[in-house]
DNA sequence: ATGAAAGCGCTAACAA
DNA sequence: TTGTTAGCGCTTTCAT
């Protein structure tokens, strides 16, 4: 290269990088000609082992598909405004595979790391990831402050307390909640919150709740509770794990012959696409995406001392919320309740 | 590390990739040691510079979601039992991203590359990727054959075929498509396939085709149409681009108060989730995932000359379709039909 | 069974 | 404005 060009190795390296040094109009075209007639393309590895520094970012996810794919997405576009490159893989919710990216993420010393819903514990996260690499965590509760930089959380608490206040204001005088075993953490905050909604109602008002696992979803177990309630003239309100559960719910209730909204009413949690494109719409939770994946690359160049690359990222327009005896590395990301017609 | 286990630094080499030289217990138990207390983790870009060899392979997406994200769980599980690992990319359907990320995996020297669908033509991406990595392609019709290895296509032409002969042995008179513009070519092999099943029945049989562009879904002229046919008492059958456009499709309909399969019938593409859960269930053409990623890891590592890692694959499980007119490079996957609820 | 040394392709400090 | 040089952390060949 540098000898196809007539220079030294290290001109070379100026021109490909257009450093602040003063270069030669001559000098840059021979090089340019060089790269061109060469094919050359530079070596990012040799380039990152020089410099100790890649410039690159890693994501780790539970799942590629529903919601984590617009997750990728909108985060992909901001740490690449930043002038960085994001490689996401998924762990497809086998553990060892989340170790095995995270290795491989930290062998290549990506600058810093994204992890969504991790499956390990904080102990072994911290133990795992040392002192090298930052880290954001995201829908992580209650972690030690000396694993990450902080965590970005969603408020899936305060959204299922909104969602069973809206299903009661429209009448409905008993509450189910379909959880999800196997999302231990995210599972558990939108139980806290229809706990919260529950109890707010007081007792002795006749208000009826209960928690129904999502495997009973194909035994006829919850759909006799249902028929029950509905036999007695009285209206349902149910608040499902995400949409993709209400709307295998909702599936299975018309299936049945049950009518949604006119004797149950439905809402899930996420705002996917599905919600919007069924018949009925499901209402639903939403995400603020941007607000989300803002607060988390903020925090993580902050730290990488990026003041350049942070011009490029404003949170005045992004509200939090901090929920009662949250740590103050941890964000909370509020969730909006968008009406449609499952609840009408 | 070579200093605190008292050895020196190619022992050490040797110890942390396990060679086939003969060594010392006691040098490996010192090693060892040492990594432990030094919390030692190898430099991946070192190693892949000395080596010349990464172990990595990419893959650049259109999207994350619906069926890329089965697609690449599925990938991922296949180029690790191979000995490789593999980093996946989404261009989010803009064409400059996925220039951005093919850069990417070459700069960063990548053993080779899976891009499906790309957005770039023949032309520019041979002069693009240039001779130094191998590639294989999905879903890319009449490509020379000198730009990749060769190409893993789905016989979306066969499928929808099949899809048309289903409709019509269920009593349909008339025959949609709703095609998605913006997808050329793979909506392009739908069509072929489309048109060749109404061929097929011949003409003067009465039997009446139309193709209708996605974004009429939201307009009222597609309603018509329908209406039209409904009023004549006769049975509308219609092909969608996917699965989400069939859910969607039928969605509205619902809401417009038709009935399905009683009045339309309805055939979606991918066998996406959304297709076994809605309700009625659709009927897809499903897509042999295994098939498909086997053929292509198989047809690159071949290039590569990783005979232990092949022993990993084996493709007689597999059946592939030879469309007449196909060039030898281009190898074509099945769809099978799923019948489910929506064409009863 | 282990070590010395060259080199992978680049960056960055400094010299010219 | 350009060139020289010393690494970056590994692998690999060849001595020992």
């Amino acid at each position: 290269m540098a000898r196809a060009a007539g220079v030294s190795i290290a001109t070379v390296s100026n021109v490909l990088n257009r450093r602040n040094v003063p270069l030669a109009e001559e000098t840059i075209r021979k090089v340019e000609e060089a790269v061109q007639s060469l094919g050359y393309r530079r070596n990012e590895m040799a380039a990152s082992l020089s410099r100790k520094k890649t410039y690159e970012l890693g994501l780790v996810l539970p799942h590629f598909g529903g919601y984590f794919a617009d997750f990728a997405h909108v985060m992909q576009n901001l740490v690449h405004q930043c002038g960085y490159h994001l490689s996401v893989y998924s762990s497809s919710g086998q553990p060892e595979l989340e170790k095995r990216h995270m290795e491989m993420l930290l062998q290549r010393r990506v600058d810093g790391l994204f992890c969504h819903g991790l499956a390990m514990n904080p102990e072994s996260t911290r133990k795992f990831v040392g002192e090298g690499t930052p880290m954001v965590l995201f829908n992580a509760w209650n972690w030690p402050e000396n694993v990450a930089l902080g965590a970005v959380n969603l408020d899936f608490a305060g959204g299922a307390e909104k969602a069973v206040r809206h299903l009661v204001d429209r009448g409905c005088k008993h509450l189910f909640y379909i959880s999800r075993e196997g999302a231990r953490t995210t599972n558990e905050q939108r139980l806290i919150g229809f706990q919260r909604g529950v109890k707010a109602l007081g007792s002795g008002q006749g208000y009826v709740h209960r928690i129904i696992p999502t495997r009973s979803m194909s035994e006829d177990e919850i759909f006799d509770s249902i028929e029950d309630v509905v036999k007695q003239g009285e209206m349902l309100g149910i608040l499902a794990f995400d949409d993709g559960n209400a709307f295998q719910l909702i599936s299975l209730l018309q299936a049945r012959g049950y009518h949604i909204p006119g004797q149950i009413k439905v809402v899930g949690i996420n705002n996917q696409s599905v919600a919007m494109h069924n018949w009925p719409s499901i209402t639903s939770l939403d995400i603020d995406l941007d607000n989300q994946v803002s607060h988390a690359v903020f925090m993580l160049l902050q730290h990488l001392e990026e003041g350049a690359a942070l011009r490029n990222i404003s949170l005045d327009r992004f509200e939090t919320v901090k929920p009662a005896g949250s740590p103050a590395h941890e964000i909370h990301i509020p969730m909006r309740l968008i009406p449609r017609m499952s609840t009408e």
